[in-house]
DNA sequence: ACTGAAAATCTAACATG
DNA sequence: CATGTTAGATTTTCAGT
């Protein structure tokens, strides 16, 4: 992992279809060699996938909860975290410090599917108490902490309600 | 936005990288449809990028934390959200509901730079308090809820500490 | 809107320095 | 590790339906 191999990774992050020879014009490579550093990184789990960004509300979800998860005293924290990955509206989990064992992003279309979501959530074994954070709108997510900018075919930026 | 549209989406959601030729085989359409239809997705902000997910670890950002983050009685909420927007640690924001005015999720290298991080975000102006909620590690993150599968290169599963 | 085809470009693998 | 080459795949455009 060098300075080249980090341009790469922040070309990547800005957009993630970036070709190999586009990243070699910019970082002064060929699209071999970054061909192969790519790869590298990828098989080395540096690289941990390539997703596109879809604005919530235009694929109908346009409610975001951030839900706090207090365990019982007999929880199993693995047990708990696998459930809370079965339900489709928990699209984060962290394990936390603190009261609560777990945050988890929810999205949902309606507050009427939150109020289901967060009686799931409650329901789940070794889940004693939820604690709900509305999102009133996203001002910007998942930002790439490396200095940003365009490239070429990059569809930026992400600044969308809720 | 029909139900192909649905399909590429959720494809692409799973493998950002995927050729116009997969998709097309995938849900049924020549790559020139499929093309088109994307370029649509694009350019109507339904998909707003493509990235590269990264595990944090591998490039010096081990340590995550979530920020409640107070407002002073005279705050102006967007004044807050761009300063917040400033800080290259702050990876996300969202405005929310209840007695904080945002939640941010912060990422840095060791436990000393949250804490400068923490004495930066309250040093902005209209921050009256902050609440750190440290992630002790990610169970998973960014989940397209949407069915998922695998589709030829993809490099998932994401599953990384912190 | 989609298909099919053509030109430009890119990927992926390999031989080489 | 990087480069250059090359065959095959892909992107992108465009005429036709």
């Amino acid at each position: 992992m060098d300075a080249l191999d980090r341009q790469i990774i922040a070309a990547l992050r800005v957009n993630g279809r970036a070709t190999y020879a586009d990243l070699g014009r910019k970082v002064g490579l060929s699209a071999s060699a970054v061909h192969e550093r790519v790869g590298k990184l990828e098989s080395t789990g540096v690289i941990t996938g390539y997703h596109a960004v879809v604005d919530p509300r235009a694929v109908g979800l346009g409610v975001t909860a951030l839900v706090g998860i207090q365990p019982t005293d007999t929880a199993d924290d693995n047990e708990v975290a696998a459930s809370l990955g079965e339900l489709v509206e928990v699209e984060s989990c962290y394990a936390v410090a603190g009261e609560e064992a777990f945050v988890v992003k929810v999205r949902v279309a309606t507050v009427d599917d939150l109020e289901q979501a967060l009686g799931r959530l409650r329901r789940i074994s070794g889940v004693a108490r939820t604690r709900t954070t509305v999102v009133l709108s996203t001002r910007f997510e998942g930002r790439p902490n490396s200095p940003e900018e365009d490239l070429g075919h990059a569809v930026e930026p992400p600044t969308q309600g809720a």
